[in-house]
RNA sequence: GGGCGGUUAGCUCAGUGGUAGAGCGCAUCCUUCACACGGAUGAGGUCACAGGUUCAAGACCUGUACCGCCCACCA
């Protein structure tokens, strides 16, 4: 491994990074052999579109992914990242179709063959891209295991899940009314349908009566589908159309006449209270016409425009010919009013094109079956949410699913497996039957539709291992440890890659699914390239941030309390700052670490020392346990608190006051290096799974055991002890260099004057504050500084109290009235506390029912704050 | 319409029923030999609102308001 390249001042991730990922690539780290003699740990990687760029949500979800495989790894685990691409069906057609239009030229010109040529190019151009913005954030994925969902293998197993859910029966076919989109000429998910607000009208059409009957007003948003009515519907209840049920009324411009049914789903609030029956062109229509047994009628093509059955409108497009159909309504004097209306409509996801209701042939998964597993699996705890309230989100869709439309009519995708017959028989297998088995017909075609990117997908888990081969991969590393990903894709691919493991695998395909927050900008919009509100990670990192900080900066941020994550610029300051911090502190402690072997260990260490190896140890045991919960945020921000405020800013400082002892002990020496060395380097490991490149330069500064972070051992906790002692010593030594920087910077005293504070302390503090007194003295700079006993007199002083130790200072003529603020400020502090303490105990209620160590707890601060103000109030006279 | 989050310092957010916290920003001071991408000291909060439970509520319960997300979509 490389010795650190560059010891300058300020840290330069841009020279470091690619260097270091560089390396952990040859020396094959992040591959992961089975080794039946380790204990697998594996995540498959949420594959991103091949058209996609790597975009903050993937930043944010892949450092999840890459802390925790690091993390693990360093525990001892096997640990197995498997990163890849979704070839993303219609998503792709989109892209490509666009390029297509540039050039003035339809998918259906180049034909099915030649288009997909095109598709493959387009993969092998752009599908590489995503990978090396992955690598260069850090992420250790197992870069020999990349899968693309159209490998041959992959494809197979895609096939083979088909087959098997056919042959079960849990599959059907026919015709269906599913969201069409009209521009990409498929079906698709319910899943995928944006809902959008749209401002639109509201017609009143009159329905004459036939046979001079009375006449019915019905409200409709689509006067164009008015073509294809078949009957009116009315509540049954509905007094006002009471004696119009079962009569007829003539549909307006197609002149039929349709029956008046009666249907208790029509809500006689609405409008009129009549509703006309379209079942060809709106889903609720649909239902009840079928129910009635009333004919469909359908008026609108595939492309959205009207067929030429609709006479003088044939051939328009669904909005123009909505105007032109209410045009001449309202001609025919049968337009009551049209009314302003707010209403949402369903838009494509992909492409944003209005969705239409609409009648195809289509396949479906009965899923039902398949559902029931899937909720055992998670109510029984087998799969675990985290956090835990996605656990009902979950259930609650599970326990209502529909049926799956799994076809598409596109051509970029795994392709049906299925043939049929002239005479509608239909067979699945992956090579064409000789003849049909059920008529012997030897016309047979394949299915020209594909199936649906999620049904591909869902076989991820185990169809990247090698599925439905038995291999050696898939029995070591299946079922996968955790999923990590974001919740938009809880319904569409969580809950199918849970249904189809426990169907092809007889197991859940992971234990602990986590879902990460959403990242959004800093004002709390969605990231979006379209409205110019995306940011893109890698330009962040090139411009000098580095991967590390984005890492940490998400990191810090990934609550489980909140589902956004708000994220600007800022923040990467501040952590290019931490990691300036910690590239400095590495560099004070490598410049004193002179002569310094581990192996000769540390002899008896300081107060000092112990009080940073407890605070360490208890920073190992955060973190730790931060990670094992998933609490990322806490992991990070413990780290940061650690380095920055105790590291660096109070044992790095202490530490000086030993070091730079012109009579300093080689014992004490070796003492300091080895605290220095123990602590630091411990450091870098745990911070490692959230900063891996800045981790390992530093470590590999410092003396250490292996060739390279990557594969070092995590910190132990448990092995750490925890000083109690130290740390309350320590902690008082800190309250009264705190004390004394207070008052000398409230009575404005110029740094460069040394001050003669006094400290007054019982016998216990007295001994441990003379044996510390350098350490004080120079670091609030008070080298007169002098320690006495509980009773001295103080004359002419101003003072404090810091964790029970007398502070005080003569203060000069000039600066008494500030001292005198000071001391009343405080006094007043310390009577406001008290009288809240006194209040508590004064009640009977709180004292009989608090628990006992409340109330003593209570008492001893009691006692405290008396002392306290007692002491202040004789400074305050004192000081005249 | 139903469900789920959020509402704490100017901003972004932590906060296990028992004395309200961090980072940034702000103010004052410090170019001391790891770091000015730094150090020190401060100012700044009726924890959205209203009830309730409790000796004790920012935390628990019930409502309300606002912000956001998801589901269902009355044509």
């Amino acid at each position: 491994m490389a010795e650190p390249k560059t010891d300058a001042k300020p840290y330069d991730p841009l020279s470091v990074e690619p260097r270091r990922y560089q390396e952990w690539l040859a020396r094959g780290y992040f591959h992961a052999p089975v080794d039946p003699s380790r204990e697998p740990y594996s995540i498959m990687m949420p594959l991103p579109n091949i058209t996609g760029t790597l975009h903050m949500g993937h930043a944010l979800n892949h450092t999840v992914q890459d802390l925790l495989t690091r993390w693990r790894r360093m525990q001892g685990r096997n640990a197995m990242w498997l990163p890849g691409t979704d070839h993303a069906g219609i998503a792709t057609h989109v892209v490509m179709e666009r390029e297509l239009a540039k050039q003035g030229k339809t998918r259906f010109d180049m034909g099915r063959e030649t288009f997909l040529e095109f598709a493959w190019q387009w993969k092998e151009k752009y599908g590489g891209l995503i990978y090396s913005q992955i690598r260069r954030m850090g992420s250790g994925c197992d870069w020999d295991r990349v899968t693309f969902t159209m490998d041959p293998a992959y494809y197979d197993a895609v096939m083979e899940c088909f087959l098997r859910l056919y042959q079960k029966g849990a599959i059907y076919y026919g015709k269906r009314m599913i969201h069409w989109c009209p521009k990409d000429l498929t079906s698709v998910s319910e899943l995928e349908v944006d809902h959008q607000p749209v401002e639109t009208s509201l017609w009143y059409v009159r329905y004459r009566g036939a046979d001079r009957g009375p006449d019915v007003i019905i409200a409709t948003q689509r006067p164009e589908t008015i073509l294809a009515d078949v009957a009116v519907a009315v509540h049954p209840d509905d007094e006002r159309y009471r004696n119009l049920v079962g009569r007829l009324v003539i549909v307006p411009i197609a002149n039929r006449p349709v029956p008046v049914i009666a249907d208790r789903r029509v809500d006689p609030a609405f409008g009129t209270g009549a509703l006309k029956i379209t079942p060809g062109h709106d889903p609720l229509d649909n239902e009840i016409g079928a129910d009635h047994d009333l004919p469909v009628m359908v008026v609108l093509d595939e492309g959205g425009r009207m067929t030429p059955e609709t006479g003088s409108y044939s051939g328009m497009d669904r909005f123009e010919a909505r105007e032109a159909v209410a045009r001449d309504l309202d001609a025919a004097g049968l337009i009551e009013k049209r009314e302003p209306y707010k209403t949402n409509v369903g838009r494509c996801d992909r492409c944003k094109t209005i969705l239409e209701p609409y009648i195809t042939d289509q396949w479906f998964v009965r899923v039902k079956e398949l559902a029931a597993p899937a909720i055992e699996a998670v109510r029984q705890g087998r799969v675990r949410f985290h956090p835990e309230r996605w656990t009902k989100v979950y259930l609650d869709w599970m326990e209502n699913i529909h049926d799956w439309n799994i076809s598409r009519r596109l051509w970029w995708g795994h392709r049906i497996p299925v043939w049929h017959c002239a005479n509608g028989h239909h067979m699945a297998g992956r090579e064409a039957p000789a003849r049909c088995p059920a008529c012997g017909g030897t016309a047979l075609t394949q299915e020209e539709q594909i199936l649906d990117t999620w049904f591909s997908s869902a076989a991820w888990p185990f169809a990247t291992l090698g599925w439905p081969k038995q291999t050696p991969d898939l029995a070591y590393f299946y079922p996968t440890s955790v999923l990590a990903t974001g919740r938009d894709i809880i319904f569409l691919w969580v809950v199918r890659m849970i249904m189809f493991g426990l169907e092809f695998m007889g197991d859940a395909p992971f234990t602990d699914v986590y879902i990460n927050p959403t990242v959004l900008n800093i004002e709390g919009k969605r990231m979006s390239k379209s409205l110019g509100t995306g940011l893109d990670p890698l330009d962040y990192v090139e411009q000098g941030y580095g991967a590390d900080a984005l890492r940490f900066a998400l990191t810090l941020r990934c609550s489980q309390g909140q589902q956004d994550l708000r994220f600007g610029e800022k923040m990467l300051e501040d952590v290019r700052n931490f990691n300036n911090k910690i590239w400095n502190a590495a560099r004070f402690v490598r410049m004193h670490l002179e002569g310094f072997a581990p192996s000769a260990g540390g002899g008896t260490p300081a107060l000092i020392d112990r009080w940073i190896l407890s605070r360490y140890a208890r920073l190992a045991r955060t973190v730790t346990e931060s990670l094992d919960t998933f609490e990322f945020d806490k992991a990070a921000r413990a780290l940061y608190d650690f380095i920055w405020s105790e590291y660096c800013d109070w044992y790095l400082e202490l530490v000086k006051v030993d070091l730079y002892r012109s009579s300093l002990e080689s014992a004490r020496r070796r003492s300091i290096q080895h605290t220095l060395w123990t602590v630091l380097e411990g450091t870098m490991r745990l911070l490692h799974p959230i900063m891996p490149h800045i981790t390992e330069e530093i470590w590999q500064s410092l003396p250490h055991q292996g060739e390279s972070i990557v594969v070092a051992s995590w910190p132990e906790s448990n092995a750490l002890p925890i000083d109690e002692d130290a740390e309350a010593r320590i902690g008082t030594v800190m309250a009264v260099v705190r004390a004394i920087r207070s008052i000398r910077a409230d009575l404005g005293l110029p740094p460069a004057a040394q001050l003669a504070p006094m400290l007054r302390a019982t016998a216990d503090a007295k001994s441990m504050l003379e044996s510390h007194r350098d350490y004080v003295a120079t670091l609030a700079r008070a080298s007169g500084l002098t320690i006495a006993g509980d009773g001295s007199a103080t004359l002419g002083t101003v003072g404090t109290i810091a964790d029970g130790v007398g502070v005080l200072l003569a203060v000069s003529e000039t600066d008494r009235p500030r001292a005198r603020k000071r001391l009343e400020g405080e006094l007043r502090a310390a009577r406001a506390h008290l009288e809240r303490t006194r209040r508590r105990l004064d009640d009977p209620e709180f004292t009989a029912r608090a628990p006992v160590e409340v109330v003593e707890e209570e008492r001893r601060r009691d006692q405290e704050l008396r002392g306290r103000e007692r002491l202040l109030q004789r400074y305050l006279e004192d000081l005249g």
